[in-house]
RNA sequence: GUGAGUGUAGCUCAGUUGGUUAGAGCACGAGGUUGUGGUCCUCGGGGUCGGGGGUUCGAGUCCCCUCACUCACCCCA
């Protein structure tokens, strides 16, 4: 019987787990600099959590179970639920705003496709506790920091960024009544998800008549900075479709002065297919041949209290180690460093075997100063010890024979140069780094 | 969940209308005589041809089922 991997799953040989470890690290150093907290929960959260949030359908879209005392639990398919969990516990006592990120592992009983597997890792960022476009920009900024640290350009990507009250606000003011607008926004999503003549019969369908066809085209059409002025010609004369315009231009404005202006860009095809944003709604996209979406977020102002949590607006977004990682590699920019864990910067090699307990106190002392160091444990010729340390990518090679004998003298080899000199061994462990 | 395509070694792939013990390159391992690696040379391990069943004297090759992957839907909390 041979085995494999679950379907959807994946085995990280130590090259993979080297390049989650990279995306991941990046995930949380750019949290921490921007002021956020970590935080996570149980893998397990009783069903019902999620069947709150988005009925009965979702139980056949997450993994479930029933424990021993007949609790219905699922594995987690998202960390918002969680979230909205942990701080209504504590609601009263957490500062505000509350600024967390978490990176948890999440399960989705879903077929898996590119980019899209069944289980994966989730970078999630939420501002919690205040609604202000500083927070919008903020948390669209975090996005772009971590884009920008592991090398994406504004030539690599775009984040497109909407208003949700600004788009019910326009269409409102020309006859949409507000439940159709559910509906709308799902189409509207689809403006650059679909072929052209897909997104005109699905425009088709939610439209009651020619001229509804005309304004809903109209209205998906608007991106950049001649859509904006469109649409703020669109808004004038109406109190709320003007104050969320102002909202949106404040955010993107706040964007440019944090020196991020270059990646953003005002899209009214971009409005999120999830039912509970209703503010600001952005989403990042590759540029070129890998133009799917790479992250998405935006404000959500009773998602919590849905959820039983506190009555508070707040603002977040996430991304996939795996949407992350495809795009990386189509574009050829993950560094060849981040492909190992290795961390040999010494190995040690016995000219004789009877040097060999001098290796073995050398590197215990190397390793002790926090210094990378091996030896091979087997006692061979220096060539064959030599060829070990090449294929260990170890930086120096430290030869322990007759200097060492004689004089407590090593001979210390810098691969890449293939030159060595003689070192007293204290002074080495002292400072390896030469 | 629906539809289509793909499946030969760890990876990338050969494999003649069905015909002897299924191959190559890369990767991996061992050597190339004992104080100098990456290159090079020699040798080697590794595949029940995704799995199961069927047709046939004979199946990697044909048929059926199944599993996995890829793509398009559904969904994307």
């Amino acid at each position: 019987m041979k085995f494999q991997a679950v379907k959807g799953t994946r085995d990280f040989y130590p090259e993979d787990m080297a390049i989650r470890n990279w995306i991941t690290e990046a995930w949380r150093r750019v949290s921490l600099r921007n002021g956020f907290e970590e935080y996570d929960g149980p893998i397990l959260e009783l069903l019902d959590l999620y069947r709150a949030k988005s009925g009965e359908g979702i139980v056949s879209e997450l993994f479930h179970l029933t424990d021993r005392g007949d609790r219905e639990l699922a594995i987690r398919p998202e960390m918002t639920p969680t979230l909205a969990r942990m701080i209504n516990a504590r609601a009263g006592a957490l500062p505000r705003p509350i600024k967390w990120f978490s990176m948890p592992r999440l399960c989705r009983a879903e077929r898996p496709q590119r980019g899209r597997l069944r289980e994966f890792f989730q970078w999630n960022i939420d501002i919690v506790g205040l609604d202000d476009a500083v927070t919008d920009a903020e948390c669209i900024f975090v996005a772009l920091d971590f884009f920008r640290e592991i090398g994406l350009t504004p030539a690599d990507m775009v984040m497109k960024v909407n208003c949700r009250a600004l788009l019910a606000a326009l269409l409102s003011a020309r006859g949409f009544a507000p439940p159709r607008h559910a509906a709308i926004f799902a189409v509207l999503d689809k403006r650059d998800k679909l072929p052209p003549e897909a997104f005109a019969e699905a425009v088709e369908k939610v439209c009651a008549s020619a001229g509804e066809r005309e304004t809903l085209i109209s209205i998906s059409q608007a991106r950049g900075t001649e859509g904006l002025e469109i649409v703020a010609r669109a808004a004038a004369g109406d109190a709320r479709a003007e104050s969320s315009l102002a909202r949106l231009r404040s955010v993107l404005d706040l964007l440019h002065r944090m020196e991020v202006g270059e990646y953003c860009s005002f899209d009214m095809g971009v409005v999120r297919g999830l039912a509970y944003y209703t503010g600001t709604v952005f989403e990042g996209f590759g540029r070129g041949g890998f133009s799917r979406a790479i992250c998405g977020g935006g404000r959500y102002d009773q998602l919590l209290e849905s959820l039983g949590g506190p009555p508070m607006s707040g603002v977040g977004f996430g991304t996939s180690d795996v949407v992350i990682q495809e795009l990386l590699e189509e574009l050829g920019r993950i560094p060849s460093q981040a492909r190992t864990t290795r961390r040999t910067e010494v190995f040690l090699i016995d000219a004789a075997p009877e040097m060999f307990d001098a290796v073995l106190v050398l590197a215990a002392r190397l390793r002790r100063r926090g210094v990378g160091a091996e030896f091979s444990y087997r006692r061979q010729s220096l060539g064959k010890q030599l060829k070990q340390a090449s294929a260990a990518g170890a930086l120096r090679v430290v030869i322990v024979g007759e200097e060492y004998k004689a004089r407590g003298h090593l001979v210390v080899k810098d691969m890449a140069s293939g030159r060595q000199q003689e070192i007293p061994a204290d002074a080495f462990c002292e400072n390896p780094c030469m």
